[in-house]
DNA sequence: TTAATATAGTTGTAATTGCAACCATATTAA
DNA sequence: TTAATATGGTTGCAATTACAACTATATTAA
């Protein structure tokens, strides 16, 4: 009988539910600005001949950490951008001698991925350009007070739901 | 003497102009919450079989426009996803039959692309569910005066440097 | 102990992307 | 007219991605 009804019921949710205008809106916008964003760097980045985005974002994160290093999942929690294929862009960072990946003493599954000087000198090279468009295609549009605004409002929208 | 120095501009550019703590802070949680949200969507149209939301995106710009259709470039110029490879992005739904391309009479270079039938019908499937997961994942996490405030920050961001 | 299940990471493969080169037509300038 | 340049779109190809299947180790429960 509750077999009976589901189908109905899940029919019914989905006719419920939908967004407000107010709030496609929003949905529309965040995307143009990450786009045209995303874009941006992307240009700067290939103008300047430094490695793609997602080459920073993970050397960003193994940086920050320094020490030991860190564990892959680790590695794909933290990123910006996103983390499918995790594995590869590793190797491509070894490859290019950024990273090195160590045998991890806790879990044998695992390995422990360490940023190198030359991934650190990576780093150095590319900030000032991402950073530069950062802020002149994103920090210069708003004031301070805007950006605290925008990151309260987006910290809401991420919901956040601090079950860790 | 001019070109002496402009390598040494160029160079103290790029020093200055870095972002404040706060962009980037908003710049991270733009990146964070656009990144869960596309990944939600992108579960959820696979979950209900249905097309990736780059289909959608297309597609709904040619409903939205009617009539003769839309140029490439016309549609490039609106779609939220990036817009690259669009010439064979259109030949994957032509081949599901849900465009039409059209010889251009005004310009024989390009092509003018209609939806069809079966492409309206895809947006029908397709809208309960991704608009479900708008609302779900993001629309409830904010008032309607949250999303409106949420708007204008990123129109401002935008920055629409209205030069069209 | 063993079996069952979960997690970390890798790999095969097909589909998609990014890029640059290209073709065809438009537009501009002479 | 012609030549030069710009624009719209396609295509070849190598790199990257998505996805699923897989290996190996951990964890849990019996």
């Amino acid at each position: 009988m509750w077999l009976q009804l589901q189908p109905l019921a899940v029919n019914l949710l989905l006719m419920k539910n939908l967004p407000e205008k107010t709030t496609i809106q929003a949905w529309v916008l965040l995307h143009r600005v990450h786009r045209k964003l995303l874009e941006q760097v992307g240009l700067s980045l290939k103008n300047n001949d430094l490695p793609p985005l997602d080459w920073y974002d993970v050397l960003l994160e193994l940086h920050r950490e320094g020490g030991e290093g860190l564990r892959q999942y680790e590695i794909g929690e933290r990123v910006l951008l996103n983390k499918h294929n995790l594995s590869r862009l590793i190797d491509r960072l070894e490859k290019q001698q950024l990273v090195r990946r160590n045998a991890c003493e806790e879990d044998g599954r695992g390995n422990r991925i360490k940023i190198t000087k030359e991934g650190k000198e990576v780093l150095r090279r590319v900030w000032p350009v991402y950073g530069q468009t950062i802020q002149k295609e994103f920090g210069e549009k708003l004031s301070q007070n805007e950006c605290s605004e925008l990151s309260s409002l987006l910290e809401k929208a991420l919901g956040d739901d601090k079950s860790a």
